[in-house]
DNA sequence: ATAGTTCATCGTCGATTAACGATATGAATG
DNA sequence: CATTCATATCGTTAATCGACGATGAACTAT
């Protein structure tokens, strides 16, 4: 039986699996928050809100200087996979950052920079036959 | 004038923008290492090599249970963003981790954890109008 | 030279993404 | 109840992704 990947909708947790290794549904978690920061305009989009600490309203369209539609679209993506929240007063809506979603991440990037005590650099290594490009 | 977020090829550097901000390049980096982590298979592959220490042929095939050709392709795609090497010998390919080409995304997660100082969990904060699915 | 092994690449297909404009929602106000 | 504002959703389009089988290198070893 084989393990087939489907595009996974950016959405929390995920139904089941079984096979190989054993981490699997980890392993589609931070998957899944890679894929909520794999757009420049989102990672923007986080930076804005750290550094407003507090929430903020439309203006987020205007930074980003896309179409109001998509950057909503931006925001939702960030909010269904929890790294941001959505907080409704007026007819506004406050997003706001949840640093804590980020650990799963953060963790197994921790776990990938341990082993790098002192690594060589990429060149230092790299390819044997230079003739095979990338 | 605008931005148009062309749906990025995976590949290091990028040509050039100007823009908002500042950091856009920065946040394409970003946006581009967190691409190469958006699937599973490739988290798995990762993983597969971080407890392998050294580096491996194509038994990558045989443990994520993809085709030979899909594989080949992820790996195609962790090369291209420099997070993984290989190493060409026989008429093998022995790949391995670059962690340093982690450090951009490790940092800007960094940057959001280290504001996170015993920030309220989820649920207390979110959503006032429930009925408003997502 | 010829086979064999191991990868990479090509071509294809269906699904997903990202962008936009246009339209719908929803709450507070007049 | 009709307006209005800020967002969300819809419908569309073009581009990208992920998967596969088949084919094409590259290098060993026979």
């Amino acid at each position: 039986m084989k393990i087939i990947y489907m595009h996974a909708p950016i959405q929390a947790p995920s139904p089941a699996k079984d096979q190989p290794v054993d981490n699997i549904l980890e392993d589609e978690d931070i998957a899944l928050i890679a894929k909520a920061l794999s757009h420049p305009a989102r990672i923007q989009i986080i930076r804005l809100l750290l550094s407003k600490k507090t929430c903020i309203g439309g203006d987020i369209v205007d930074v980003i200087g896309l179409a109001q539609s998509t950057v909503s679209e931006h925001l939702r993506i960030l909010k269904a996979s929890g790294i941001i929240i959505g907080e409704i007063t007026h007819p506004r809506v406050c997003y706001s950052l949840n640093p804590p979603r980020l650990h799963p991440i953060k963790d197994f990037l921790g776990l990938l920079l341990d082993s790098d005590a002192g690594a060589p650099d990429v060149e230092s290594v790299c390819w044997v036959s230079p003739e095979k490009k990338q």
